[in-house]
RNA sequence: UCCUCUUUAGCUCAGUUGGUUAGAGCACCUGACUGUUAAUCAGGGUGUCCCAGGUUCAAGUCCUGGAAGAGGAGCCA
């Protein structure tokens, strides 16, 4: 006998034949003669429909079948007489791997807050909505490997653990295996790593770019797809302490080329997101829909999920340099009303979000990619522009979720990076070895780092970024 | 870290001016119903009112401190 999931079985027409099922209650549904089961394995949004008829199995099994239980369904595959559904099986044994008392399992066939699912994260899995987030945040990952392996970049594991606390791009988590109660103390006082594990200082990575620009100037074409830890006290919907991110780094590639391959990955997981998993996004649209009606009118989203994916394909990114932006900014309704909470004075200040959200929600209603900013508001590593002022840095902005990539070419004058270490204090003993590939046969490169997460956010339609990771690490929360 | 808001039944929430025994819907159980679609209809009881102090004859309600959660800000991806 031929055992199907979900999926499967939802598309098969071999009316009459016999099959097995496996998976969970959504809901039981009984009459005096006949009850409905909705199971679900997570193969699919999609539940298949069981008939129970009580001539034929025991009504007193269907006690213990509630919301949650585990059964092996064996039966017979015919043509739904119900409107909701094409097919449905007809039990012709009901097994019960595991109860799910109604009084104890806290997801109900009803409606839950995110806020409630989110603190039983081992069991929201069980819900539609993180199974459908489940099987696209899976789909995503499928999409960026496929994307840069068409291209031919290779993916380059970069280190977890990094000896080198000078990335620049956040406080960082300590790695260590020296006691806490009683570190061992060098002769003026401070904690003596040399008697650390690594012999050194030792902190979980905050960005694999340096590591895969190594690999970059060898290989031309590289990413690194991996996680990230910050110890940023961040309590907003769109920061994570552990969050997953993806990194390109380009050889003979300038910043121009750089934007081009960003624009064009995204592009090509929404296309992605909407072909694999239409049944899913379906779903996430009316849920967003739904979300959206709740809300006061001036905050709700013009465009619906679907509507705002495939408007971020037909539409090339606006792009437009730092200068630009602060000319259209200084001369906005909201700057001359003083609307701002920032008011834009002149060139050199950095952009709140509120200023990013004018650009991308209001003035252009697109993506937008922001070029050459001013050298002192970015990382060391940013190729200098000739005006001596600004940097090829690029920012990819999303309505509604903000900075979704921040990269840039990469300064790759051997003595430029040095001066700029210098002037930032970025120790340069530390990161020889970073400095020594613009010694030996350096060349022009760039890359960026896109937020996975945040891609999530966009392609699901979710809010906040603690609902489109299994398990979210943020501030004081670490639990499963 | 800062600002604002929230915390009452398993879940979602109401609870008036401080005043008797703290309520509703959902979930659950029982019954009815020949095929339901988060089924429907009738009946059934459930509380550390987030925690610790304080004011008061009396606190879910007022005050102080704390914790947790959410939204916004900063940092960023």
């Amino acid at each position: 006998m031929e055992k199907y999931n979900v999926k499967q079985i939802l598309a098969l027409e071999s009316y009459g034949e016999t099959i097995t099922v496996e998976g969970w209650v959504k809901t039981k549904r009984g009459s005096k003669n006949v009850a409905f089961i909705a199971l679900n394995d997570g193969s699919t949004i999609n539940n298949i429909q069981i008939v129970v008829d009580f001539e034929i199995i025991d009504a007193s099994l269907l006690d213990d079948v509630h919301t949650g239980a585990s059964l092996k369904i064996t039966g017979e595959l015919l043509k739904s007489e119900g409107k909701n559904q094409t097919v449905e099986i007809k039990a012709s044994e009901v097994i019960i791997y595991g109860k799910a008392n109604p009084d104890e399992f806290p997801i109900q066939p009803k409606r839950h807050t995110l806020e409630f699912l989110r603190e039983h994260a081992h069991l929201r899995f069980r819900t539609n909505l993180f199974g459908a987030i489940t099987r696209v945040r899976h789909a995503m990952i499928f999409a960026i490997h496929d994307f840069f392996n068409q291209k031919g970049f290779c993916n380059v594991h970069t280190p977890i653990i990094t000896g080198s606390d000078a990335e620049g791009a956040g406080e960082m988590f300590r790695v260590t295996t020296l006691p806490l109660d009683i570190p061992p103390k060098t002769e003026n006082g401070t904690i003596d790593f040399s008697e650390d594990f690594f012999g050194k200082e030792t902190n979980l990575t905050v960005s694999g770019q340096l590591e895969a620009e190594l690999a970059a100037l060898a290989l031309s074409k590289v990413y690194t797809f991996g996680p990230t830890f910050r110890a940023e006290n961040s309590n907003t919907s769109r920061h994570l302490a552990e969050f997953w991110m993806v990194e390109p780094e380009v050889a003979f590639a300038d910043i121009n080329e750089n934007m081009d391959l960003a624009e064009e990955l995204l592009k090509y997981c929404v296309k992605y997101a909407m072909e694999k998993c239409s049944d899913d996004i379906d779903f996430l649209d009316s849920r967003f829909s739904n979300e959206q009606k709740g809300k006061p009118q001036n905050e709700r989203s013009e465009l619906g999920l679907k509507e705002q994916m495939n408007f971020v394909l037909e539409n090339d990114f606006v792009r437009l340099s730092y200068t630009d932006a602060i000319e259209i900014l200084r001369n906005s309704k909201p700057n001359k009303k003083k609307k701002f909470n920032y008011i834009i004075e002149g060139w050199g200040a950095d952009l709140q979000s509120e200023h990013e959200r004018y650009l991308v929600e209001k003035h252009f209603k697109k993506p937008v990619i922001l070029i050459d900013y001013p050298k002192e508001i970015k990382s060391f590593y940013m190729k200098q522009n000739d005006d001596g002022k600004t940097v090829r840095a690029m920012d990819i902005l999303f309505p509604g979720i903000g900075e979704i990539v921040g990269g840039s070419q990469r300064e790759e004058n051997y003595e430029k990076l040095k001066t700029r270490m210098g002037e930032m204090n970025i120790p340069q003993e530390e990161m020889w070895w970073y400095l020594e590939t613009r010694k030996f046969g350096t060349v022009p490169h760039s890359g960026f780092g896109l937020g996975f997460e945040r891609l999530l956010l966009f392609v699901t339609g979710m809010g906040n970024i603690r609902d489109v990771i299994p398990f979210p690490r943020t501030p004081k929360n670490a639990e499963f």
